[in-house]
DNA sequence: GTAAGTACCAACAGAAGTGTAAGTATGGAA
DNA sequence: TTCCATACTTACACTTCTGTTGGTACTTAC
């Protein structure tokens, strides 16, 4: 019986549920649209890309973040990370097929918002 | 001179640049992207919902935090909150236009993480 | 000998996000 | 009279996020 239910369960899982509290697509969504996220996406998606020129590119980041942000990415299969073993150290990081395909939709939603911006900033209340 | 680089900036913003770390839109994504913003729009963009409805859709979320994105979301105009004033109270969030727009995009990427949930998986250590 | 250059990591502290529990309001039903 | 239903709000505590600072490694240039 307990079997059955564990079956049950993970087969629900399998496929994905968001409103499922305990979906791990939970964890794939957070690192996706984390702060830092949406924007290492959005500016790989351009292409291949140093550590350094992504950070001078993403207003605010900080080294640390940036690091925390492609290791998540990375985890998920998004972000393939090249270390050219040189000194100076030269990395580099670009998206994997799986990684565009997921830039694809998060810059859609990027660039709707920046389009946006001045219908959405209308319910602001300063202005 | 003070006035023509604010004239600049502030043109340069009209828009909306996600990649700049003063800009606005910043906290546009992060109503959007936030942790139970992408799911609030999911399922609204199924349909007017009452705040407890929501609740229980929406595996893990406490009153608190729904509360606090619902209003989040009303105040880029995504969300309209329509109050019936009945006894006991009769709440329901539906929407905007705009909402919808964002909706779809947020959506899209819902349905891809669900769907390609597997193939992300893969990539985990543990499995 | 020492500074520069690059991509980090670790430790600490403060800020932000989040959950829990309790309380508010009000009319109607039991 | 007491309890229920619904949509919140507030206070408190705890966890997570984030920035800052300082440090590592190693080779080349000065």
């Amino acid at each position: 019986m307990e079997k059955i239910c564990a079956e049950t369960l993970k087969e629900k899982l399998r496929r994905g549920d968001l409103l499922a509290e305990d979906c791990p697509s939970r964890n794939v969504l957070k690192h996706l649209t984390s702060r830092w996220g949406v924007l290492v996406l959005i500016v790989l998606d351009d292409g291949t890309h140093r550590f350094g020129e992504l950070r001078k590119k993403i207003g605010g980041v900080s080294e640390r973040m940036l690091a925390e942000t492609l290791q998540g990415l990375e985890t998920d299969g998004m972000v393939l990370r090249t270390d050219h073993h040189e000194v100076p150290p030269h990395v580099d990081y670009r998206l994997t097929p799986l990684g565009r395909e997921a830039a694809k939709r998060v810059s859609s939603l990027a660039d709707w918002i920046e389009i946006n911006l001045p219908r959405i900033a209308k319910n602001w209340p300063a202005n």
